[in-house]
RNA sequence: GUCCCCAUCGUCUAGCCCGGUUAGGACACCACCCUUUCACGGUGGGCACCGGGGUUCGAAUCCCCGUGGGGACGCCA
């Protein structure tokens, strides 16, 4: 058996989404998995809807997620090139072959596919108009993931617009013979298609390539298929929201495929490594982004420091967060160590961190009412602020130490102390540790904001 | 309407092919524990084989019908 040849084929007239990133990763994990070659393919046949723009987000997209093409666009192949707009060549060289076989006829300006067999007129109720239906053998498809399927293709089809361009099925089919593609991975939209596209390979004399229709993703809320206008349908949101891409793609990797057992966070090599079309799942899969977070802040968690810092710093230049990215480099990566254990994806890192950044943070009201209806509030602060005076610093322990302390000499505990002080200085009552808080924004600062506060206490 | 695909917790799914399980895991949810807030983590809980017929000693698992969901029916891809 040659070598398997897999290609995603795109179409860029909208922004690149969840399901075509799905598709692109089958494709690619199968290209991976079997040694194969990964063929990305432009088909921007349709010039109305096409753009430059989206084009690059497919490209930036798959970059972004890991899958590298082995041929395609920007890096050439032997069966190039590999946007269809730039291959009408070819397109009129096999067009003529089914011409010369007697399988097109023109209409309306158009040009036809010819389907064999017997003629009759039909009364179509969907389409409110009579059809011409050719009684045809069914096409056989046997899918991988399927088994075997067949449907009847009874209706003659445009394959060249009047406009002279070629149509979807002629050059999905052409370039499919020409680039030499063994496996068909694609949406199970496709499948009502693939009768089309299995009349055409016969017309050519091509083999057909193997089939593999993967189930579609639903959307997260009402019925139907996810598509682009969803919530949180495009790959470019997920990038901007800081997802890391490693667990986008290990989340999308269970949409429709598991590889058995309870295995679900793995590396990609191991994804690779289990992957296969049989084990592709038959029924459609619902997104879910509780789920999607979750896996993110899984992998969130185990990232090194560096990394972690370089991500957090990104992040909030996407926020525009100017306070944070003009702190101390050495100031603003404790901040975000402190936070990392704390939150499931980077887009909360800037409200989750602002007070470390500027003296004039937003005070919760309602926290502010509540924490202070409690106890004796403003005593509690004189008391740590005069112990704090005289604390070491240095040491997340050595600051519980002093407050522990404090609270053993008033008779109260820690947490009497901590609610209050967290307000007085960071304006809210969730957030790190209070120790590490304090440690990391310092005496002096920690001291002036319980100062500041204790008026209005 | 016609054709095609599918059917296990709310969701993603394991189990199905090669009938015998207390039907497993994860997310979400609830409770408790941990705790210095919020999270993380831990423990426990509720939650599913769409319905009906077969076949069989025995069906989530095999077959048929129904129902439900999805897709296609463009000179879009």
């Amino acid at each position: 058996m040659s070598q398997v040849r897999v290609r995603f084929a795109p179409s860029p007239t909208g922004f690149f989404h969840i399901g075509s990133a799905r598709t692109a990763l089958f494709n690619w994990l199968y290209a991976r998995h079997t040694g194969g070659v990964f063929v990305l393919r432009v088909e921007d046949t349709d010039q109305a809807r096409n753009s430059e723009e989206f084009l690059d987000l497919i490209y930036d997209s798959l970059t972004w997620l890991g899958m590298t093409w082995d041929e395609g666009p920007k890096i050439g192949g032997n069966y190039g090139p590999y946007r269809q707009s730039e291959r009408g060549d070819i397109y009129k060289a096999y067009l003529a072959k089914l011409t010369a076989a007697g399988r097109t006829y023109e209409k309306d300006g158009a040009v036809w596919f010819k389907l064999l067999g017997e003629r009759s007129e039909v009364y179509d109720d969907h389409r409110k108009k009579t059809v011409t239906k050719v009684a045809n053998t069914p096409a056989v498809i046997e899918d991988q993931i399927r088994g075997r399927v067949e449907r009847v293709e009874d209706e003659d089809f445009v394959i060249v617009r009047s406009d002279g361009n070629p149509v979807f099925h002629l050059v999905n089919v052409v370039d499919d013979i020409a680039m030499k593609i063994t496996h068909v991975i694609r949406g199970e939209d496709h499948l009502s298609n693939t009768s089309k596209h299995v009349e055409l390979f016969k017309a050519f004399g091509a083999p057909v390539p193997v089939y593999a229709h993967i189930p579609l993703i639903l959307k997260q809320n009402g019925p139907g298929k996810m598509s682009k206008r969803d919530q949180g349908a495009l790959i470019e949101d997920y990038r901007k929201r800081g997802y890391l891409p490693e667990a986008l793609v290990n989340f999308l990797s269970l949409l429709g495929w598991n590889p058995g057992g309870d295995r679900e966070k793995m590396p990609i090599e191991e994804i690779i490594r289990l992957f296969d079309l049989p084990a592709v799942n038959q029924s459609n899969a619902r997104f879910d982004d509780k789920k999607l977070a979750h896996m993110n802040m899984v992998y969130l968690l185990e990232q090194p420091a560096d990394r972690f810092v370089n991500l957090a710093r990104a992040q909030l230049e996407r926020a525009q967060a100017t306070a944070a990215l003009a702190a101390d480099p050495g100031y603003f990566r404790d901040v975000m160590l402190l936070s990392q254990p704390k939150i499931k994806t980077l887009e909360e890192l800037p409200p989750y961190t602002a007070y470390f950044f500027t003296e004039n943070f937003a005070v919760d009201a309602k926290v502010r009412e509540k924490v202070l209806a409690k106890g004796e509030p403003k005593a509690r602060l004189v008391e740590l602020a005069e112990t704090l005076a005289t604390t070491d610093f240095s040491s997340d322990t050595a600051i519980e130490e002093a407050i522990k302390a404090l609270a053993a000499r008033t008779s109260l505990g820690f947490g009497d102390y901590q609610s209050v002080a967290r307000l007085a200085v960071s304006g809210t009552n969730v957030g790190p540790s209070l120790t590490g808080m304090f440690r990391v924004l310092g005496r002096e600062r920690v001291l002036a904001r319980i100062a500041r506060f204790l008026p209005t206490a």
